[in-house]
DNA sequence: GAAAATCTCATCGGTTCCCC
DNA sequence: GGGGAACCGATGAGATTTTC
């Protein structure tokens, strides 16, 4: 049913109906009322392909996530699909993949939907191939990434200072007595990078050298977490204490200690970034970073319909973790 | 003369400007 | 108040031109 057929029903023009569709003035009341009859009775719903041709605007936005299996990855694309989808938005949600060819792939594909906006979820996305796809296909329209950003003039990021965050939690696990401390960090990407150097802040202002720091890093499976916790009681059997890059492996860590009739907190603590849903599920409850996954979801939402609507808001915009202490520290 | 390459135009379903 | 038509961009069908 398109709005030639009700207004053939109708006996009048197309355009009198898109009037009527579209709430505009000018239409006798007793027609819009019989159109709106119409629409109601055939269930009418606008081809948003068709309205794109003539408005430039898909209403539709692009969210990439480097791998959607990861708990934190799904709750901030929930967020902000919701959140746009108030605004009558719909989301386009592509799992990029690790790869920089990839990232790239997905940011054609967005700029071939003609996306409205798009929203780059991690720090994984702040490389030089996905800021030159970015510039070549979509300057046109506003980009915010999550917890990164890229110097690019249309590109907003909405960050959180998790090097502060997790000097802190060093901070903690001192407060605790917990002096020999390990740093896992989840992997090689901007955002662990940042966690690993408030470890070292934290450590060095502890009168630790750089060199004498105990940093891994590990992939962000429950096996691998496991496995990495064995390695470091294998490595320093004296550790007093572990932080975890995620939550993931901090709650495998602790299964690993468990295992080995190791106290946690008293002998060992752990704590984890993220605050996601695992740190409640395991025991000891996980000590965890909250990182803010949550507001800075809607934060993103919000600064991409602004932008959408054409009001300003500043490049970057910092957010600020805070640890939520619970059993294993 | 047949095949390949190139060009032209209608089509899709809306929106909006101009005019009666 | 409401109709007609141009327009949006990609696509495919058909017409026309070029090449061998």
């Amino acid at each position: 049913m398109t709005i030639y057929d009700i207004a053939r029903i109708a006996g009048v023009s197309a355009s009198t109906v898109s009037r009527v569709v579209n709430n505009k003035p000018g239409i006798k009341e007793e027609t819009r009322k019989q159109i709106l009859a119409l629409l109601e009775q055939y269930d009418y719903s606008p081809n948003e392909t068709a309205r794109g041709l003539v408005n430039k605007a898909s209403r539709m936005i692009g969210i990439l996530i480097e791998d959607i299996r990861y708990a934190h990855h799904v709750d901030i694309a929930y967020y902000i699909e919701e959140e746009m989808g108030k605004h009558g938005y719909c989301s386009l949600i592509l799992n990029t993949g690790l790869t920089d060819d990839k990232k790239v792939e997905a940011v054609k594909v967005l700029a071939q939907r003609r996306v409205d906006g798009v929203i780059l979820v991690g720090s994984t996305f702040e490389t030089e191939a996905v800021k030159r796809a970015l510039d070549a296909g979509l300057s046109a329209v506003p980009v915010i990434m999550t917890n990164g950003y890229l110097n690019l003039p249309n590109v907003k990021g909405v960050l959180v200072d998790e090097r502060e965050g997790v000097e802190n939690c060093v901070e903690l696990m001192r407060v605790k007595g917990h002096e020999k401390l390990a740093f896992v960090r989840p992997s090689h990407t901007k955002s662990s990078l940042s966690k690993e150097q408030g470890f070292v802040q934290g450590m060095e202002r502890r009168g630790f050298k750089r060199e004498e720091l105990w940093i891994y890093e590990c992939p962000t499976t429950l096996e691998d977490g496991y496995a990495m916790m064995e390695r470091i009681l294998e490595d320093h059997p004296d550790v007093e204490g572990v932080i975890f890059g995620e939550d993931l492996s901090a709650v495998s860590a602790i299964r690993a200690l468990v295992d080995r009739n190791i106290k946690v907190p008293e002998q060992v603590a752990v704590i984890g970034v993220d605050n996601s849903k695992y740190c409640d599920i395991c025991y000891p409850k996980l000590t965890s970073l909250n990182n803010r996954m949550v507001e800075m979801s809607l934060e993103a939402a919000r600064i991409l319909f602004d932008s959408l609507e054409g009001r300003e808001n500043p490049d970057r915009i910092m957010l600020f973790s805070r640890i939520v202490e619970r059993e294993s520290t």
